[in-house]
DNA sequence: TGTACATCAGTGAACGCGCGTTCACTGATGTAC
DNA sequence: TGTACATCAGTGAACGCGCGTTCACTGATGTAC
């Protein structure tokens, strides 16, 4: 028997790459199998060899995706001070780049509610989650476990709120002033005190 | 010329809360216009007496259900001393009820998403959002306008995440402690300080 | 190394189905005189 | 008040289309001997 080619394990990366993008354009029910495989270079017919059905590729994609984004947030954590890892996920996901439709960005504000009602992709996700909030727990400067654990879980959901909110603007000011409104928020403040005594709790 | 009848004012109303309650639990494209008709009690082909197209339904559900929203929360001010209103607000907004496919709950978590992907419905909502922001904004304890304005765009954003992560997640606990957890941040603390101290800036 | 064969990776036509929309129609309700 | 007619409110069959999936097929790649 022959070992899965790395050929084979690359086509299925631009399957799920594709349409990983395309979900996040369009919506999962806005873009169908023949789109995706047409913008991963193929023909329709060959998706059934990658996948059992679009439901499994719905499950594939946004579990991958979202492992990626624990993962690089892990990484970040591992490499900067407290306060500089939470600045850098933070500005990074609140970025103005990231309401643009056509453009990356999380896939939790892009696709949370259809996700949602799939069970097919629900736990894979749950776990992904589990993973971010693990990440962001570690940038936040709790002295307990439990209470950064908590400001872990608020800080995300302002960040996904926040992320929802702004791309549901159709006026870009106030769009942006969420955006801001809710880094402030999450970020210990900078400018007022210019001591490293928002550390505490 | 007639003017409207009150039966075709209360029979359009009937197509609407069918939508409304059928879109949010199922999502907009997994909702036919046939089921909506049928839920409403009639057949599908009287739908465009009513409305040009499913399109301009969508607009009319989630334009009409988050204008009352605001009026609620704003009619909540009015009523109720400030923190007493927002204690309403986000208590209610953050219910366990809330995350229930089949319940009632904001349309912002339910087809946030889906909505910014449909100009014709944006900037109807996007109007709403701002009156949704106005009537917060009022709940809020700071003697600056610009600062409490902010405060209600990071507090919106907040309950609008903790909604969209709570229904993702298939784990109950884990569901009920990111509520919890946003509620706790948005509400101003309640046991540490038993004085009034907790409504300045 | 060469030949025969099996599996792999992908093609493109075809399927059944459900969707949004149209339309000819019908009975009920209102208006003109 | 009664009759004739127009409009209203809704029905249900039919349409074209795109979707997810299946399938017979094909050339390329690997394996057996």
């Amino acid at each position: 028997m022959r070992e899965p080619s790395s050929q084979r394990l690359e086509t299925r990366r631009r399957i799920v790459d594709a349409a990983d993008a395309l979900f996040r354009e369009r919506g999962i029910d806005g873009v169908g199998v023949d789109a995706i495989m047409r913008a991963a270079g193929m023909t329709h017919g060959g998706f059934y060899f990658y996948f059992p059905s679009k439901e499994a590729l719905v499950a594939a994609v946004s579990a991958e995706q979202l492992a990626r984004s624990a993962a690089r947030w892990s990484d970040t954590a591992d490499r900067h001070p407290q306060a500089e890892a939470l600045d850098r996920v933070v500005t990074n996901y609140l970025h103005d780049r990231n309401i643009e439709p056509s453009n990356y960005g999380c896939v939790l504000p892009a696709l949370g509610p259809e996700l949602a009602r799939r069970p097919e992709s629900r736990t894979a996700v749950t776990e992904a989650i589990r993973q971010m909030l693990a990440a962001l727990t570690r940038m936040l400067p709790f002295r307990s476990r439990a209470r950064a654990e908590k400001a872990a879980m608020a800080t995300l959901s302002t960040l996904v709120g926040a992320v929802v909110l702004a791309r549901l603007s159709s006026d870009p000011v106030l769009s942006g002033a969420i955006l801001q409104a809710a880094r402030e928020q999450v970020l210990p403040r900078r400018n007022t005190r210019p001591s490293a005594g928002a550390d505490l709790c």
